[in-house]
DNA sequence: AATAACACCTGTGTGC
DNA sequence: TGCACACAGGTGTTAT
């Protein structure tokens, strides 16, 4: 389950084999995603490659032509391969490059995504409404306690949404409220400004460190190995419904907010 | 307008 | 051992 961490490591892998590179062919052999591959991305083909940007969980590989806008959804991956090697389950995309080397997009659940883009990105209707990169200036306090003035929901399913902040999935949203002291089910418009502060820099720490963790365990994306996968960074709360805390031994809690598992600690996350 | 629920999908783990 | 089934989860879409 890639979250943000995951696509920036793939990011930061994937691009020094890519950048400068010209396409050579792209070949689609199940084109059965979240939304069929594109006739339109085969304008790819042809093409030097002149970046690969992540936005959100989107990774965004720029040509002069256009864009190619890929999503690892749930359970995608991409890798660096020599072109010759064997097709297997659930191997959805080649991109292959003049240098022999291909990008192959392996994808088992198929929530996943391969898009074509010639429109500037704020346009493309994936894109246009997102929130704030959590790991900029742009996503701070303030900003973050004007997006949840008013607003009724949970603190964390504000925390998920995309419109609000980019790139927080439920591990992390339950480790940053734990790491805030804030319960998950608090009122968004209601968590005062020191808590926000609070719950800010824990998001960015959480982000960065699992950025830089993957970064060093997974350096080299064209070694077989190179999968990405989960960060062994150590979890709080998630996964550890009816264990103690942590902090304070008391036993966390398990509650459905959202359709999704939210494990926190009553005692250090009072309501 | 805001919020909640649903749908998509397959590998994995659990209970019978 | 085999089978049935719940669960995981991002996010766009549909319903309330």
């Amino acid at each position: 389950m890639p979250e943000l961490p995951e696509v920036e490591v793939t990011r930061q892998g994937i691009a020094p084999h890519l950048l400068d590179q010209k396409v050579r062919a792209l070949i689609v052999r199940n084109d059965s995603l979240r939304w069929p591959v594109p006739a339109q991305a085969q304008n790819i083909v042809g093409q030097i490659i002149q970046g690969v940007r992540r936005r959100a969980k989107y990774l965004l590989i720029d040509t002069d032509a256009g864009t190619t806008i890929v999503h690892l959804g749930m359970s995608g991956s991409l890798r660096i391969l020599p072109r010759n090697t064997p097709v297997e389950k659930h191997d959805h995309i080649d991109l292959e490059l003049e240098n022999g080397r291909i990008l192959r997009f392996n994808d088992p659940r198929r929530f996943g995504a391969w898009l074509w883009c010639e429109l500037p990105e704020q346009a493309h209707p994936l894109l246009s409404k997102l929130g704030p990169e959590p790991l900029t200036e742009a996503f701070n306090a303030p900003q973050l306690a004007a997006a949840l003035k008013g607003k009724k929901k949970a603190i964390k399913l504000c925390l998920m949404d995309n419109a609000i902040v980019v790139g927080v999935g439920n591990i992390y949203a339950n480790e940053a409220l734990f790491a805030a002291g804030i319960h998950p089910e608090a009122e968004a418009g209601k968590v005062d400004l020191e808590r926000l502060t609070l719950l800010v820099a824990e998001v960015k720490q959480i982000l960065a460190q699992a950025i830089k963790q993957g970064g060093t365990t997974l350096k080299d994306f064209t070694n077989a190995d190179g999968k990405p996968g989960y960060f062994a960074q150590k979890l709080h709360v998630y996964g550890r419904g009816g264990e103690t805390c942590t902090a304070c031994g008391n036993l966390l809690s398990e509650i459905r907010l959202g359709q999704r598992t939210t494990v926190f600690c009553g005692i250090c996350q009072p309501r």
